[in-house]
DNA sequence: CAAATTCTTGACCATTTGGACAGGTTTAGT
DNA sequence: ACTAAACCTGTCCAAATGGTCAAGAATTTG
């Protein structure tokens, strides 16, 4: 009795299991390059890691820098999905509040891709300036220009948007970048849920409180 | 006519020249490593950028981990001399503002310090781990201890003092570390003097705020 | 089912790089 | 001035590492 695939969901046709080796391939590259920097990984541990031989991580991606930059891409993918949308009518208490604890809780969650973010713009940011100016820029320029109404139209205190962005970036992914610092000095082996939480609540309200702002369900 | 050292002050005896070229070696190797990281910098490299063979660098650090060990003790001993103490009486405006200054201006002439020092915290802190248990972790608990007491005084609101902490580092580094990002964002080539004002007001005056104080000669 | 295409992998190689070393040079001490 | 110690550097090398390749296994195609 032989068992024809294209009954179940092909479970393992071509297609889906190079799905798989390429995903565990650059799951592992984004963990190594993210603790090792780029010159400082082995592609023979990302061949380990991964659980296949050397060659064949070769044979799926030209080289040591094209695994980089797919790994570099796949973590910009990522990002990108959390940017969300914001409109002058929005309040901005809530607004901020939200962003704030989006950008937490992606350092919470994927510690290694934030690592691996600064790390590349840390050394200059090489493979992303094109990013960089492409897209993040006109990003940031657009929520400059939603805070700016919101400030203009009385909401909240003048305060220089642009800086405020860099702000909320800086103190978000800081729990990620500088989280073997931050274990140490808290004396934790690992982020608590109830240390997300609370970091989480912290920077929300001083930011808030620093530009004049309180949630609407605020006592 | 042969002319005895002994009444100039000696400018080229053996220990001031030795002390000149150790120095240049770890200024070579401070900025190769910040912008390679360790596993990516050339001894050769380092070398060539300090004006020595390689085998005379060999000769005054016995390998490439030493001399980076020294260059990382180098900027710690240099971070050291930036804390100021501060005691419960001292106003906390007052203390912050200073506190936030120094650090920007830290961030702002040595990036490739803060640089190189982020690049370590990264990576897991493998050579720092002692020095922040051993010194960093205290002077946080006795910075911490103070702020409490402002708290406890009513001098200024009720916030976590070791999270100000980390956002008082985190936003301040934020322009050394990332400052290839943030040129290409604000589309700048360099940091400019008024730049770099703008940015310590900013963040004094939001974290301040954020903390419901104001400096006393504020209007 | 056979051919063609795609994927897998062990063995191998060229290059890079940290570092050893020996012999030469300069400085300090007496 | 002479010796010993410290310093300098050209040359060489072993090890590590990114990458190649050819042959074999699996899958798709006609």
């Amino acid at each position: 009795m032989i068992l024809r695939s294209s009954n179940q969901p092909k479970p393992d046709t071509r297609a889906s299991h190079i799905e798989i080796v390429i995903t565990r391939i650059l799951e592992a590259a984004q963990e190594e390059f993210a603790v090792n920097g780029f010159a400082g990984t082995r592609m023979q541990v990302i061949a380990d890691r991964a659980g296949y031989p050397k060659a064949n991580v070769h044979y799926h991606f030209k080289n040591k820098t094209r695994l980089y930059l797919a790994v570099l891409d796949r973590i910009v993918t990522r990002w990108d999905d959390y940017l969300n949308d914001i409109s002058v009518d929005d309040d901005p208490a809530v607004v901020l509040d939200t962003f704030i604890r989006e950008k937490v809780q992606f350092s919470f969650d994927e510690p290694s891709a934030s690592r691996l973010f600064a790390n590349e713009i840390i050394h200059g940011a090489p493979h992303l300036r094109k990013h960089i100016s492409s897209q993040i820029r006109p990003y940031v320029i657009d929520r400059v220009a939603v805070i700016q109404s919101w400030i203009d139209a009385g909401k909240m205190i003048a305060v220089d948007p642009m800086r405020l962005i860099f702000l909320i970036w800086s103190t978000t992914q800081h729990y990620a970048d500088f989280q073997s610092q931050i274990l140490i000095v808290t004396q934790q082996k690992k982020y608590t849920q109830e240390y997300r939480k609370e970091t989480a609540d912290f920077l929300s309200k001083i930011i808030l409180s620093g530009c004049g702002l309180t949630l609407p369900n605020d006592a």
